[in-house]
RNA sequence: GGCCCCUUCGUCUAGUGGUUAGGACACCGCCCUUUCACGGCGGCAGCAGGGGUUCGAGUCCCCUAGGGGUCACCA
């Protein structure tokens, strides 16, 4: 049978880095066995939906290189791929969960599962649904029941789980997991505004969508027992699982908005390369062989082993990926980008900067950035005169000697036809050779008129980009 | 708190009974040098603890500790 597997992302927001790595591992999976990738909303939670959140993830997915064969903008054999727009499907296997009693319909109001649930917290037991004593069917009696649903009380349908033996679950990432029936809820299943819950609509379409493996996040651990359960019931083969370990903060806990950023779409702006995010966070618990860090997507399709995936959770280093996006701007070629910057330079709203003086400040700055949007900061004087000299540099090279330097100089500087690097260095070697000066007497004291910073990339070659009317109005506005 | 999962340098990891426990990021030092970077070389640093099993345990088992996840008519 042909792997097929599924992302299921729900519309609340926009996509998580968790849920990329998520997206990723399917992605790959499927390749690597050519398989088929599906992209299923999970959209069942009226009440949490975010407008144009499926458009954003479908297109931060798009961004990272992650296609799928089967989604809702690319329909397959198993559509809709939109669990709202599948309410009779999953209405119809309620009923024949009813039907064969492995499910039941019960009428609490949420005031007496809270009354419910408070009771047995004071009592000390665990908070979990006591179908021998709230209103359902059981409780109830069947001609109630009935009564009820013919005056059109609102219900739910709830699972039956049974009272004792153990269930049993194979993951791949994990081996067995074994969880006593008796500490399975009896999960509710249809809501009473007739949406599945996502128990049940995620089992039916997986089944159905003809899903072979589920690759999920860690958080679905604790409930994939009731979906064992739910798969039992309907009496449907089982998908394998592989539950993959969470991403962490520096402190540990499950990666979350309030210690950094956790959108893809908060990299992207941030200037990161999407295949630089894919590939760091790729190997984020997992491993092809840990003598190489830099893969692209078809080196980890090639190479990717869900059973080499790891247990344990990992803590998502921004260092790390500044460092594997700045291995990547250098093999970019710098127009790749261009866009970046100009984006980057228009936040910031320095205009009228075209596309070919981008594309050489790339080149400039790369190996001293990890990102192109960091330019504007590592080099600000590139797109304005400089305001602010560092005190040090100053003190250090803006001394007597820099008004001779000057004046030797810019008369030179100003006969050059051609103001390229090699010239100007040129220029200053001769320079240096008739005053007998050291180039660093001549270098660092055109680096702070022109700069203004003790860092930056070679001063000729800056010096090019900046352009012979501007290094010399800058010169002879610091030594005015 | 109940249940479940997890545990190799600060971080990401390699390792599947016999290794001086390897690599990468970060950090530190040296070299290169036109500053800063890049690059090269080197350094610091780890098997959570305790019991077993075994001739031999990072690797297998148990316990403890710690961390995390989850306990909704959310996914």
């Amino acid at each position: 049978m042909s792997v097929r597997v599924r992302f299921a992302p729900s519309p609340t927001g926009s996509l998580h880095v968790g849920g990329l790595r998520t997206a990723l591992y399917n992605y790959l999976f499927a390749r690597r066995h050519n398989g088929v990738c599906v992209l299923r909303i999970e959209d069942t939670d009226q009440t949490r939906l975010v407008e144009n959140a499926t458009e954003n993830i479908i297109e931060a997915l798009n961004w990272a290189g992650i296609g799928f064969d089967e989604s809702p903008v690319a329909e397959g054999p198993y559509g809709p791929y939109v669990q709202s727009q599948r309410l009779d499907i999953y209405a119809e296997h309620a009923k024949l969960l009813l039907d064969n009693g492995a499910a039941y319909y019960a009428f609490d109001t949420a005031e007496e599962l809270d009354q419910m649930r408070e009771r047995q917290k004071q009592a000390g037991v665990v908070p979990r649904y006591d179908r021998s004593i709230m209103r359902n069917q059981y409780t109830l009696g069947e001609e109630e029941t009935q009564r009820l649903l013919d005056e059109s009380v609102p219900f739910v349908v709830r699972l039956k789980v049974p009272l004792t033996g153990d269930i049993r679950v194979h993951d791949i990432v994990r081996g067995e997991i074994v969880v006593q029936a008796r500490e399975v809820d009896d999960q509710v299943l249809m809501k009473s505004d007739g949406f599945p819950t996502y128990h049940l609509a995620n089992v039916v379409d997986d089944h159905m969508m003809r899903i072979t493996h589920v690759i999920r996040g860690e958080e679905w651990l604790p409930s994939t027992p009731k979906h064992v359960l739910l798969y039992q019931a309907f009496g449907w083969e089982m998908p394998q699982f592989a539950h993959l370990p969470l991403l962490l903060n520096p402190d540990r806990s499950k990666l979350s908005k309030r210690q950094g950023d956790v959108s893809v779409e908060d990299y992207r702006l941030k200037g990161y390369m999407p295949e630089a995010l894919v590939n760091f966070v790729a190997l984020l618990g997992w491993n092809p062989t840990s003598d190489r860090e830099i893969f692209s997507m078809q080196d980890l399709i090639d190479t990717f082993d869900l059973a080499k995936v790891n247990k344990a959770g990992a803590v998502f280093d921004v260092q790390k990926l500044d460092w594997v996006n700045s291995q990547y701007m250098r093999s970019a070629s710098p127009e790749e980008q261009v866009e970046t910057l100009l984006a980057e330079l228009h936040k910031r709203g320095y205009g009228n900067i075209g596309n070919e003086y981008a594309a050489h400040l790339i080149e400039l700055f790369r190996e001293r950035v990890h990102r192109a949007s960091e330019i504007p900061d590592f080099a600000p004087y590139m797109f304005a005169p400089p305001e602010h000299f560092d005190e040090q540099y100053k003190l250090q090279y803006g001394g007597e000697d820099l008004q001779q330097l000057v004046s030797g100089l810019i008369p030179k500087f100003m006969l050059m036809e051609e103001f390229t690097a090699t010239a100007v260095q040129q220029i200053a070697k001769e320079h240096s050779k008739e005053e007998g000066v050291k180039m660093g007497q001549i270098i660092n004291p055109l680096r702070l008129m022109l700069t203004g910073k003790p860092v930056g990339a070679g001063i000729f070659e800056t010096m090019e980009l900046l352009g012979k009317e501007e290094c010399i109005r800058r010169i002879q506005d610091f030594t005015a």
